[in-house]
DNA sequence: AGACTATATTCAGTTTTTTGAATGCAAAGG
DNA sequence: CCTTTGCATTCAAAAAACTGAATATAGTCT
């Protein structure tokens, strides 16, 4: 019974944190690796990691690999509404898909298509 | 716009900590004295309202003076939501209403209108 | 196998949060 | 004015989170 709010109060805490929401926010849109985050944020590959395990042992996403790269998705439906409700309502995220990539992978995925 | 991520993380820490989660559950249901989450929670009032210190600042809720005893609210219709959606979707909380409230004020209320 | 690439983990120092204890303060009653 | 009641604030020690640096791992390619 106290659990519960053990656990609500985990999850929220995962999600207190600037960098995790820009993640989580990122993720509304679709699946993404982790060298795109890397790329998006201006961050340190390592630290962005981190902020991913984070959000991997609370159960807010999950992970698919695919040859080397990594393609984060949130795991729980609830996620999505409740990054958009604390960012207002009305804040659609950066349209941040995998086209703006600047990392090397993404970058030539899009000159092979043009 | 990286303010954003800062506001909406600091939402969710104030709201990711068990007690205040509580506490936030608990004035779903109305307007809250600080007497009866003392005697609902069984925590020292010092405690309790270091605790409502945090979700003042945070701007979740909104209190109420009223003679000696101040009565507390949530300030944010979408924190209803976001707590209910945390707690899983069916957590009802606990009926906790001013009517089984064991603090003197309460206990002497319903014995007048007994 | 060796080199390289993408991502993950560990470690340590710093900052923040948590929480118990003590104290402060304003309103009500006598 | 003095006391009591209900709540708030301050302080300090312990616990936890944050983050930079270094290191590890796993997959790919030659």
């Amino acid at each position: 019974m106290t659990a519960s709010y053990d656990e609500g109060a985990a999850l929220f805490r995962a999600m207190g944190h600037p960098v995790r929401l820009q993640i989580l926010n990122m993720l509304r849109g679709g699946e993404v690796c982790v060298c795109h985050m890397e790329a998006a944020f201006g961050k340190r590959q390592a630290y962005i990691s981190q902020q991913l395990m984070v959000l991997r042992e609370a159960g807010l996403i999950a992970a698919r690999k695919d040859g080397l790269k990594v393609f984060y998705r949130l795991a729980d439906p609830r996620v999505d509404v409740l990054v958009e409700m604390a960012l207002g309502l009305q804040h659609v995220g950066e349209p941040e898909t995998l086209d703006n990539c600047a990392c090397p992978h993404c970058a030539t995925a899009r000159m092979e298509i043009a």
